[in-house]
DNA sequence: GAAAATGGTTAAGAATTTGTTAAAATTTTG
DNA sequence: CAAAATTTTAACAAATTCTTAACCATTTTC
């Protein structure tokens, strides 16, 4: 489930966009000023960031400037052209003016949260190719068939080749719902993945980061 | 230089587009029908659509829809927020509505175009490099594996390069809960930095500042 | 300069995390 | 609703990492 920050000083603003995200299967987390925010972001990681321009304490540029790795939607009651540019060069992903229309507004959060490009291509690493039918790897070419779990195990590894995937982002992939859900369970998809492949390539392609997660081998 | 294809029926409104990208320094493709464009993109890559609504032929959203891999504004009269709604879920990535502003339009256009994320967002102090996402140290390049609390300790090292990091911060990133954890602990988490950064290079990175902590040597 | 306090290194074993297997529980399918 | 497939749980082995403890070096204090 994505998490998204508020920060907005206005409390009714405030609860009114927290209970309109929570409806639509959002997390929220909450920052009432703009030291708030990036006190919260430092402690953890947030998918999107729903920012308020008319802030106490910081200016609500400055804080764009400091936020590089997640992206911003500004809300402001501010509609100035010269408001919006000013917004959008410093590092924005979007602006949207007070009064929004809900429907918009979580449109254009679907937007920032949309996985870049990789929509239907298949993904692929190596002999490895991931058919979007759910179910389908090919490994040189070959068939090999996956249950659900193991192949959004794989696309995840797939999607982000370079990166690191924490064990809690797989387990969010797994767990229908339950946040305690046991990594017991990854290890044994991740094992019989890795059996399942090895049917078909001497080649190791999941490797284990110690107390962190998994990557696909370079 | 950045490419963009300009999707407008209308002559005079796209020519202005046109100058007025050409004048920012973008190079511009035309296409004045749906299925103008869809022959362009097959024959070329292009970095951006700026896509107008009302066209002939096909229906904006369908273009919308068949388009998955470049990103794309509309530009549009169309002013409702069902519109809006629709192009964005279909796939669209930003929605001005006419008359739009020109400074506005090309700070949209930056936004699309502004490299998504630095995935690989690393952070650097001569030969070292920290692959945040990758949980890797890079030491002229070449790898070296670190544990998950070595990794931690580096990178708040690496995070305040010029300030010293007092003995019981890093123990907070060692230490999961407890207070009293041993500092035996952190020297040798320290020590076996230092010895495995010795394979890869002469230089000693890390200072001990006497009685306080440690930080990176100038 | 000696005593006390802090820092550095090493090695062993304690603790944690991972890998695998098989069986139980659950979900899906016919 | 029964059979088949999938997911979870449990148990144990293997691998990796962390902490402890001992010992020595260095710096500070008196």
């Amino acid at each position: 489930m994505n998490k998204i920050l508020i920060v907005e000083d206005d409390v009714s603003i405030h609860s009114i966009i927290e209970e309109l995200l929570n409806k639509n299967n959002y997390t929220t987390g909450n920052a009432y000023s703009g030291t708030e925010a990036l006190m919260l972001l430092e402690k953890e990681k947030y998918d999107l960031i729903l920012l308020d321009l008319m802030l106490p304490g910081i200016n609500g540029e400055e804080i764009i400037k400091k936020i590089k790795e997640t992206p911003i939607i500004v809300l402001s009651a501010k509609i100035s052209s010269e408001d919006k540019v000013n917004c959008l060069l410093s590092g924005a992903n979007d602006y949207i003016t007070k009064p929004f229309d809900n429907k918009e507004l979580l449109a254009r959060i679907e937007v920032q949260l949309r996985p870049k490009e990789n929509y239907q291509k298949t993904l692929k690493h190596k002999e490895l190719e991931l058919l979007n039918d759910n179910h389908t790897l090919l490994i040189s070419n070959q068939k090999v068939n996956l249950t659900k779990t193991e192949y959004a195990i794989l696309k995840q590894l797939l999607q982000n080749q370079l990166q690191v995937i924490t064990k809690n982002k797989l387990l969010e992939l797994i767990s229908t719902d339950t946040e305690d859900c046991d990594e017991n369970s990854l290890r044994v998809h991740i094992s019989n993945i890795r059996k399942k492949m090895k049917h078909y390539t001497d080649q190791e392609y999941i490797e284990s980061i110690w107390g962190i997660g998994f990557k696909l081998k370079d």
